[in-house]
DNA sequence: CATGAATGAGAGTTCATTCAT
DNA sequence: AATGAATGAACTCTCATTCAT
């Protein structure tokens, strides 16, 4: 029998609610009644445990952001060269954003309009998935695996490409009938990962390999 | 003369300061209030010229993406050969939001959000803007000049690369002092197209030159 | 050829629409807006030639009474007993609102309300018209033809049954189906008046005829 | 011990309030700042318990027509024979809408826009009440006491005429000095509906008494 | 006479937040 | 820990009325 008082259930029960419904409604789409019934919760309960919408959002966000990169470093991790663990990196952000289909959205909506609803500390999150992608190829550097880059832009090229693949799947299934060209409706995120590594990795070659 | 009552120039105030804070705050995110007070006009002509809020929206959208699409196309024909063009394609793209800095969010806000505010047939912009960038690889296949590729990927990599440089340079320039990598402070958006465009021409070539 | 400025022409086309959506929707439920689109003129017009939309409603509302009385008044003068005459004022007052159906719902909107927006003075309509069915219930008692009666009672009686009726056509009918009693759905107005009037003569009289 | 938060009273205040300033300005004619006012409550709470201004309308015309139902109906039980019966529905009938003034308002407002602001089925309560006129009429013209009729005829001539009787009284008042004759400024309702009743019946009756 | 543009007040409704129980 | 009631500000939208041309 559930007990009728547990606030970890609560917590857990509002957090997944309101991680749905920011990501399909962005935070000033959203009421905070509507997460208290989507969570089957009383709305109070929100102000209880995380004193109000905008503190609720940052918890959200921090979230994800720390999920994605606890899952990536620990992928990571298993393997030993650069090569390897750039083609880990983005699969593994592939394969993340796949199983929770409402991140790229609240990262996409946060990027796109300067982290309006956040505190800058929350951006820790996204530094260190940063962080982690500028290790691997400064390291590759080094080593003379990869040529000198852009880090920031080899990295939005990952997550902006995996981001909008997975964000726009439902406009681009909408449209498709009425389109001639090729809009990747038949192809999946594995598919847009392993293009994605491949060329990059092309891009960072010269002629020597690791 | 300058008249007073002068509906070209209303509906235009109207849209210029929609545009700006739409970007700025997104769809709900803004009041039409302070649209009206932005655009220094009595907020009922917005309601008398656009209808209600969701339109203005849509007129605004839709305005931004045929504006995109009209000048990359323009400079575009100045063109023959694929790279060429492509390289046209991403240049224009990128001076495009550099002189238009709400665009990029409005963009990315609505492929973030599946376009919830809007109705299908605005999406005709960003299909036409597609449709331009596939031709051009089309046309380069058949001509032996690049490889086969997945448009679509590309299409997001050009657009989704540029679109975060933009959006997030007020972020990553707040960050930048406690952070010890590069992230892209000193870039600027035309070196970031340069970047782009030969790394994204390399991978579309495999020995061939055209 | 139709002139471009007509005064007369404009003036009617305001007040026909105006009584037309005042009888549908109250004058609180119709804005001016509606009643120039229904006239097509423009909404200044009916500033120019009427002040507000309260006077506007002052107007129709007096010329329904005034053309309701002088057709009475007209038909009535044709018939000397008071028998007859009050059957003319009866089969008249039907046959009037008959032809004209949105008096019915203006006279009752009115008279439900109190006349709240109305000035007292536009009440002379209502009163002319009970002023003549007084006169003929007084001559018949004078003459031996009528018991002594309560007039005012006597004019709600015709009055409120017949524009019940008919204002409530279109409810009826709605419900027809799923209601076994006879709510009137196969009468017309004239069985109604013809019904009103002889069980009224039957009320007014005690034995004699005149 | 008198609560602070009562939903109860909160909702009856809400309901009274509504009745009262419906009745005097109709639907259009009021706004819920001033049915939030008039029940000394936030506004807030009226779509708290309500939804929509709409519905609160429906519900107090609900309530008003179940409410007369209900009391006639009782009334009506203690009587036997169908003219005890049939004066005993106009008698409560007229009594009830003295008591309670603002339902002649409601009903004749309701009655002559063709429910514009109800939806269908908030006319259970109309059908009610002549359903059960027509009972009584039927079974009299069965047990032959009555002679055939017209029922809904008959039951416009009381509800329209003590309605009548009753939202005209404060306009007769106004216009009594200026006026010759008699326009029922003396008469009580009572005297009203005793007038109708006897009338209404000697129309009902040929010879045979029951 | 006629028009379209403009205005300001107010209407209906929603929402983040707080309070009493 | 939990709930339903309450609040006040803000939001979208409408409307009677006026002004400039």
């Amino acid at each position: 029998m559930a007990k009728k008082r547990d606030s970890v259930k609560t917590k857990e029960k509002i957090i997944l609610s309101a991680m749905e419904v920011f990501a399909k409604d962005g935070y000033d789409g959203v009421s905070v009644d509507l997460i208290a019934h989507k969570a089957d919760i009383n709305k109070a309960m929100i102000y209880y445990y995380f004193t109000n919408k905008s503190k609720l959002y940052e918890v959200v966000i921090e979230k994800v952001l720390l999920d994605i990169y606890d899952t990536i470093i620990l992928e990571s991790k298993k393997f030993q060269t650069p090569t390897q663990r750039l083609n880990s990196f983005i699969f593994t952000f592939a394969f993340f954003v796949k199983k929770n289909p409402y991140l790229s959205s609240l990262m996409l909506a946060e990027l796109s309009n300067g982290g309006k609803n956040l505190p800058k500390n929350v951006f820790v999150g996204f530094k260190k998935i940063f962080s982690l992608l500028n290790s691997i190829l400064k390291d590759g550097e080094e080593r003379g695996c990869f040529v000198k880059t852009m880090p920031i832009v080899i990295h939005f090229m990952i997550v902006g490409t995996i981001n909008l693949f997975i964000t726009t799947a439902s406009l681009r299934e909408d449209v498709l009938d009425e389109f001639g060209a090729d809009i990747g409706g038949n192809q999946t995120i594995d598919d847009v990962a392993k293009y994605i590594s491949e060329n990059i990795i092309k891009m960072l070659k010269e002629e020597k390999r690791c």
